[in-house]
Order: C-alpha cells, then structure tokens, then sequence
DNA sequence: TTGGAGTCAATAGG
DNA sequence: CCTATTGACTCCAA
C-alpha cells in the first residue's frame, strides 16, 4: 500500500472491470443507458477510467468537500432529483446518509479513506454533465416502472415482505458481485418464527435527552457504572445509553468539522462576498424546554426517576437587545476568552443546588462554541487520562 | 473492550 | 413523493 505515485491528477482511459450496471457508457456520448426499472445496484460506481473507485480514492488530491456538497446539492435541486436515487445509485449510500452527508462534510482532512469515497463519486458525477441526463433518465424509469406496478395491482395483495417473496421490489440485494463488504445487512431480526416481532424503534423523549445532554456536559465520556445509573433513572436500556453518548460526541465532534470548513472558507484572498448572512448558525443548546409539567411520556410510565438529573436551575436566555457584532468585516470572530467559560458546568455539588450557579446561558451563539470547545477539550481530557491509567475524574481542579 | 467513523433504516415533517 | 434526524449496528484500530 505504501505506494504513492504521484501520478497527475486522472487520464481516463482503459476500461473498467465493472461488468453488470446498466448504463455502462464508458466509450462516446452515447446516451444508451438504457436500464431496467428493476436493476437497482448499489453501487456499480458510476463509469469512469480504469482503476476501482478505491484506487482513486487513495490517490485522489485534496478535494473541497463543502464546495462539492454545495455543487451537488444545486445541481440535484436544480434538476428535480431525489437524495435518494443518487444516493442509491451514484453513492450506494441511502437517503438519509447522502442527506447527512451533504448538510455536513467533514473536512477532507479529517476523512477516512472510506468517508473519502463518496465525496471521490460526487466529484467523479459532477465531471460530466451527462450524468445528470442519465440520473434524469433513471427517475423516469422509476415513475413508469411505479405507474405500471401500481396499476396492475390495485388494493389487493401485499403479500407479506417477511419471506421476501420475489416480486419486483427495488433495492433488491444485487445478486451476483455485489462488491466486497458491501453494506452491512445489519439488522437480522432472524431469531423470529412467529409473525415477525419487529422492535419498534426507541424513541428517546425530549426530558430524556435533555437528562443525557446534562450527563454528557458533567462527563463525556461515563463510566459504566455511570451509564449505569443513568439508564436505570431514566428507565432506558443500558446499550441505549451507550449508544447515545457514542452518537452524541460523534455528531457534536462533527459540528466542530463544520466550523472549521466555514471559519477556512472565509479567508484566503478572494473576499468573495457570501450573500449569507452571518455564520452564526443557531443552536438551541440553552433550550429552555425544561420537563415542563408532563414528566412522564410515552406508555408504560414508570414514574420518578427524579434524580440529580433534574435540571436545578431555570435556563433562560436573555435575547435582549445584544448588538449584532458591528464590527465589519465578517471575519470578526465572535468572542474572545472562551477559556473561562469552558465546563460551565458545577458537577460536584451534589447536594445543596440551592443557590446554584446556574450553568450559563447568555448568549446562544457562545452557547454553542463553547460547547463544541468544551467537547474538544473533553476529548483531550479523557485521553489523558486513559493513558495515565487513571479512571474516574472524580474533580477536575484548575 | 472502548471509542470513533460510517451507515442504515425507521420515522417525523413538508 | 422528499428531506432531516437519530438510535442502533458493523468494522476497525488502539
């Protein structure tokens, strides 16, 4: 693998190794592309010159992955087409993926080799126009192919999808070749033998969440027992509590990317005048939605579960008048010291919140960078310790 | 094992 | 229909 050739950027030529995939167009501006409605295919990477979309991806140059979101997010609004037919078929990646992927790319840096590749197939899609028509021709296809199955089969006959009868069906799992690791065919509900007992979906109340935040701001990163008891005050599994704090600094982590790319976008010598307003993009975090008077929520009750967890102190947020940076240039950076404001958060005092500091909450806008630095440094903090064998932080003494 | 990166897929809103 | 959100899961590296 150590091989880096520093080969210019492409020279498309050769062919592929990619055999099925309906429009194999590789040659001229024929528009064959002729496809069957039913020839899904995850991910028959779109044609281009010879070498696996792994290989191009290794030796892709940096890309601008925002710039390229942006174009792509244009180029599919501007044409009508879907998230998820060019998930589906440009990326092999679902709707909800490309829509995450394209409200927020991680910077090109801090990308693995496999986050690297749909950014590789976007770049690769938006070389050639032609693509569009072809992603154009494909929706078409599915309408018609739409059209036609619900016009032979009315109200009737649904036949039940846990065998998985063959029926047409999109997204069918491409048989043959379906490249290596493929997706995960996660979720294997196969202990059933009874009409299938699909768990619903858990779906985390707003008082819950709002406990975890307050968990996660005391300690990132929780000890067992720790998660522990806040599953059991919180009457959640334990593996939902996991589940969230992994979720959680992964998608507070990301925000931080998201900064990073905006803060870099406005330097550099083009003063390209951004026609948006100001980057301070809200975020609720003081969220004044405390528990309010229904504390209970969804079914099966399960009453107390009072618990430091509560939220001592009342939030609000003083949206008064706050002067809009007056400053120009629209590189001012907002705030200064942040330092101090880090861990606005007391933790200790377990008993007694009498008085309580209240975590702060003025300004939304510091709100938010804080708690991204905070997350941050967090970050930090607990690798220190891990690696200084240490457990529990107990106090933190600055 | 733990944590991070990537995703999936159910589902809430439009 | 379409998109955004998000709990859960797979894979991998430390």
């Amino acid at each position: 693998a150590p091989e880096s050739p520093l080969s210019s950027a492409e020279e498309s030529v050769k062919s592929q190794q990619e055999e099925q995939m309906c429009q194999a167009s590789i040659q001229e501006p024929s528009e064959t592309s002729e496809s069957q409605p039913g020839t899904p295919l995850p991910l028959p990477l779109p044609g281009h010159a010879g070498l696996s979309i792994q290989e191009m991806v290794a030796m892709s140059p940096e890309l601008d992955t925002y710039a390229i979101t942006k174009k792509v997010k244009e180029v599919l609004t501007d044409n009508n087409l879907g998230q998820r037919l060019f998930g589906e078929s440009i990326l092999g990646l679902t709707q909800g993926s490309v829509s995450d992927l394209l409200a927020r790319p991680k910077p090109w840096h801090k990308l693995s080799l496999k986050g690297r590749e749909p950014f590789v197939r976007m770049q690769l899609w938006l070389k050639d126009p032609r693509n569009v028509e072809k992603l154009m021709d494909m929706k078409r296809m599915e309408k018609k192919a739409y059209m036609k199955r619900r016009h032979s089969s009315i109200g009737e006959s649904h036949l039940l999808e846990s065998g998985l009868s063959g029926s047409d069906l999109t997204q069918s799992a491409s048989p043959q070749n379906l490249s290596q690791q493929h997706q995960q065919q996660q979720q294997q509900q196969q202990q059933q033998n009874q009409p299938h007992l699909k768990k619903p979906r858990v779906v985390l109340a707003p008082e819950e969440k709002e406990a975890l935040k307050r968990a996660y701001q005391q300690k990132p990163y929780p000890s067992p027992k720790t998660i522990e008891e806040l599953a059991s005050q919180l009457n959640l599994k334990t593996s939902t509590v996991i589940n969230w704090f992994h979720n959680y600094r992964s998608r507070i982590r990301r925000e931080l990317f998201i900064e990073e790319i905006q803060a870099a976008a406005g330097e550099g010598g083009s003063p390209s005048a951004r026609p948006g307003k100001s980057g301070g993009e809200g975020d609720n975090s003081c969220d004044g939605t405390e528990s309010d008077s229904t504390a209970e929520g969804r079914p099966s009750g399960s009453e107390e579960r009072r618990g430091l967890l509560e939220s001592p102190n009342l939030s609000h947020r003083d949206e008064e008048g706050e002067a809009e940076f007056p400053s120009a240039s629209g590189t001012s950076r907002p705030r200064g010291g942040i330092i101090d404001s880090l861990f606005g958060i007391p933790e200790s005092v377990s008993t007694a919140p009498a008085t309580a500091t209240a975590t702060p909450c003025r300004n939304p806008k510091d709100s938010s960078l804080r708690k991204k630095k905070a997350a941050n440094l967090n970050n930090i903090i607990h690798r220190l310790e891990k690696a200084a064998n240490r457990d529990e932080p107990h106090e933190w003494e600055f």
